[in-house]
DNA sequence: TCCTCTCGCAACCTTTGGTTGCACATAACC
DNA sequence: GGTTATGTGCAACCAAAGGTTGCGAGAGGA
């Protein structure tokens, strides 16, 4: 089973808000809990919560400068979750590409 | 913004047990909802439920047989929705890469 | 006909994404 | 140094989604 390896990751990357997160922070070298609501359509609370689940996947780091809390994205780790993403397409990929070649081959049958 | 595109498939198959149930049907070509749940932690009603979102979404179509009502994959909407996470793995892999590549030359900078 | 199997519907519980409100700490400004 | 403003965290509360149990309704086989 190809699915299922890590769930925590997928479901991490899963919610969309916080792919965008994820965006946000890859295309601005990072930033606060504060200064990513204002480019996205939730309270700063809610994203506070998103930068909890996505430190505690390990997905960001967190870096305390003074009175903020700047997050920046692990790069390894988001690699890894790119990885998953590749393998589980992949594997339908596959299977999909299984499926056409059996229905052809079937198709063949009866033509001939 | 390459994200965004079209959430509801993402959200579709960002669940992990609709991931496995997609699975399930590729593999087994079809099921009810009462041969999936066989293969799955989870009850016949939940299974139903997730069916459901899978079939307003377009990822399955169903087949009544008798008393049975079997699903299918739609193989052309689950193409698209592989498209979808290569399409965001991509967007993310190219902006890691973008960004070690700025490192790397920041790294030249300051050794020259 | 009767029994069984599969299904759909409704009520309920729990988790999760989201909100508001408030208190605390740090930075900036006079 | 004291006041004001900004950034965070915590707690309570709300709504939607995944999951469960229980029940009533059709379709098929004994």
């Amino acid at each position: 089973m190809s699915v299922a390896v890590d769930d925590e990751l997928w479901s991490a990357v899963g919610d969309p808000t916080r792919r965008r997160m994820l965006d946000l922070l890859l295309t601005g070298g990072g930033g606060t809990a504060t200064t990513l609501s204002e480019h996205l359509p939730v309270t700063r609370q809610a994203v506070a919560k998103h930068l909890g689940v996505l430190h505690r996947v390990g997905l960001v780091h967190v870096m305390p400068a003074g009175r903020e809390r700047r997050y920046e994205v692990d790069e390894a780790q988001l690699a890894r979750a790119v990885a998953q993403l590749a393998s589980v397409g992949a594997a339908w990929d596959a299977r999909l590409q299984r499926i056409k070649r059996i229905a052809e081959a079937i198709q063949r049958g009866q033509e001939g």
